[in-house]
DNA sequence: TTGTAAGCGTTATCAC
DNA sequence: GTGATAACGCTTACAA
């Protein structure tokens, strides 16, 4: 059922048939009812394959992400949308499942011509090879243009420095969180990071341990560990966190996810929050308020996040050179129950 | 940069260059050399659009989801991933966002030739038109067979049965949740639903009033309210259920979502759980696990979900009718310690 | 207002 | 092994 099809039950030439699907306005009222029934009869669907192939333009936005399922993105999708309606933009998602050549394949749909754009709010670090970026979707044009690609979230490393983004200070928000526990009396303060090639948790983490050099606190090599950005990996590292005699008083966990993970595991182990144990999180997923104690948390602000970073992209994908400053947000250090002061030695 | 530049830089024809990106096997070392050298050259990325437009395939599934950040769908999305990757295919995921057009722009894409298949994992309900099918890509053909659609952990309408889907027993499985309170001595139990338009909430409901008459136990209009399938929605509810004298003594919540909320405003209300309440929820999404106390609820074999439903849409995109059967996977009632005997009178 | 026809970048079918 | 060339379904001048 191709237009051509249409044309012939309707009696008009494709290029009619076309138009009424294009600009109806352009068609005589009767021609119209014609095809009209046409289609209807005909159950036609027109092929957009063949349609964004002959405009050169799909409207079609490609957000990358880790994985569906992380309550994080659930905001920073809101605010995208918002954009994305009012530009008239549809949105697909992928995920990169953490896996490289996931990244690669996805990342080329933008330059294979089947998204107009992308925003990234994964990290491609470990994806990226030796040479470069690992997708030519990333790298700069020949001609010296670059494609149209917002980061959102992410660190940006050297090596995708010529695309805008919009992200939190999370040095400084990281910072601002480990100063608070300072503030309480904590000294022996641990965190928990995700990978070691991670950009965002080592950002988070530089945060820390400037907070810590800051107030003259030596970090103990066995105070930081990676939790693999999950509820195992943090139950894991707190487990060998407890194992530790004098052990921390307070844990800063670079993602909200490991906080919660890490306060399961410290329950398990009969110990209470925050008498015993302070916990900080980061991100201010919802669950963040709705965990016993309720979690304090780094808040980024997800929507806006989101809605900027549509709209650097919409500038982009109009051709126009926006530049690639990369737009600080505003963080907000939420201060909820699982902090207190530490419990007296 | 198309493959005719490549050609011409090459000096080779377009055909050839065609034949090295698709069987380089089918073509001279001398030349593929050439080919290769050239396309490094200019740059060349093939036109996904123009190739999958002509080839009439593309190798892409589409999952349509309500939202990204809700965790139930890592597990499901991991067992679709599983399988995508054994049978070359790549996977595309797109939100809903709860919204009627959303939802009819991505199903149509199958039809519109953009993807070779939908798994639809959302409720698509509340977004029927009242003469049948929001979307033509849900409707049975002209000729008689049915496009390629899987329905997955969702029920299933009457229009759409003559879509295959896979889920759990959702009206047993709430049933033996309910049933399990029960045994515990709970008398008065309320529920919290989704929307009163939600299959899914609406099954497990009358799981829920199964249960009740099973056990000669009458529902007080006034214990089962609608929870919006949301955190904040659950947490209304229960704000309204505490008014009410005498109190219900358990609340089985629809979802493990509205499970967390519901036990954030319990403990707001200064109310132990489960000594004062006693919660059960639905899903066992990875936060059932770490809620303080952990939660007790009915687990679904997520991944499995995932798989089976990727499996059984691998066979309808290969042409075959694969009939419509419904399949139940098993569900689980997991005991945790959000449940106990009902505080004496 | 409508029709004719060129062409988008590929793949596929032929000859050679 | 390689090269012409005809599709694929649509949009869009341009002509009528």
């Amino acid at each position: 059922m191709s237009i051509k099809q249409v044309a012939k039950e309707a009696g008009v030439s494709i290029a009619t048939v076309s138009r009424y699907l294009n600009s109806p306005e352009h068609v005589r009222e009767k021609t119209r009812l014609k095809v009209q029934a046409a289609i209807e009869k005909t159950g036609f669907s027109r092929n957009a394959l063949a349609r964004n192939f002959r405009r050169g333009k799909t409207s079609l936005v490609m957000v990358v992400l880790p994985e569906v399922g992380d309550p994080f993105f659930s905001g920073v999708m809101r605010g995208i949308w918002r954009v994305a309606r009012r530009e008239g933009y549809s949105i697909l998602i992928s995920e990169t499942q953490f896996n490289t050549e996931g990244f690669n394949e996805y990342a080329d749909m933008v330059f294979s011509k089947q998204a107009d754009g992308i925003i990234l709010l994964a990290s491609i670090s470990p994806f990226m090879r030796d040479g470069g970026a690992g997708s030519s979707a990333l790298e700069r044009r020949p001609d010296g243009t670059v494609p149209p690609v917002v980061i959102g979230c992410e660190t940006v490393t050297p090596q995708l420095s010529h695309f805008p983004s919009v992200r939190v200070d999370n040095v400084g928000a990281a910072r601002e969180a480990s100063r608070h526990l300072i503030g309480l009396g904590h000294r022996r303060i641990a965190f928990i990071s995700g990978a070691r090639d991670s950009l965002l948790t080592s950002d988070r983490e530089r945060g820390y341990r400037g907070a810590m050099a800051d107030a003259g606190l030596a970090v103990d090599d066995g105070w930081v560990l990676e939790g693999d950005l999950s509820i195992d990996g943090a139950r894991r590292a707190v487990r060998e966190l407890l194992a530790q005699r004098p052990r921390p008083t307070a844990i800063f966990c670079a993602t909200d996810e490991m906080a919660l993970g890490a306060m399961h595991e410290i329950r398990a182990n009969g110990l209470a929050i925050p008498a015993d144990i302070s916990i900080v999180g980061f991100d201010d997923v919802r669950y963040a308020a709705t965990a016993s104690p309720p979690l304090t948390t780094v808040a980024q602000p997800a929507e806006e996040i989101g809605e900027h970073t549509m709209e650097r992209l919409c500038r982009a994908m109009l051709g126009g050179d926006i530049g690639a400053e990369p737009e600080v947000v505003p963080h907000r250090l939420v201060l909820r129950s699982s902090t207190a002061a530490p419990p007296a030695e």
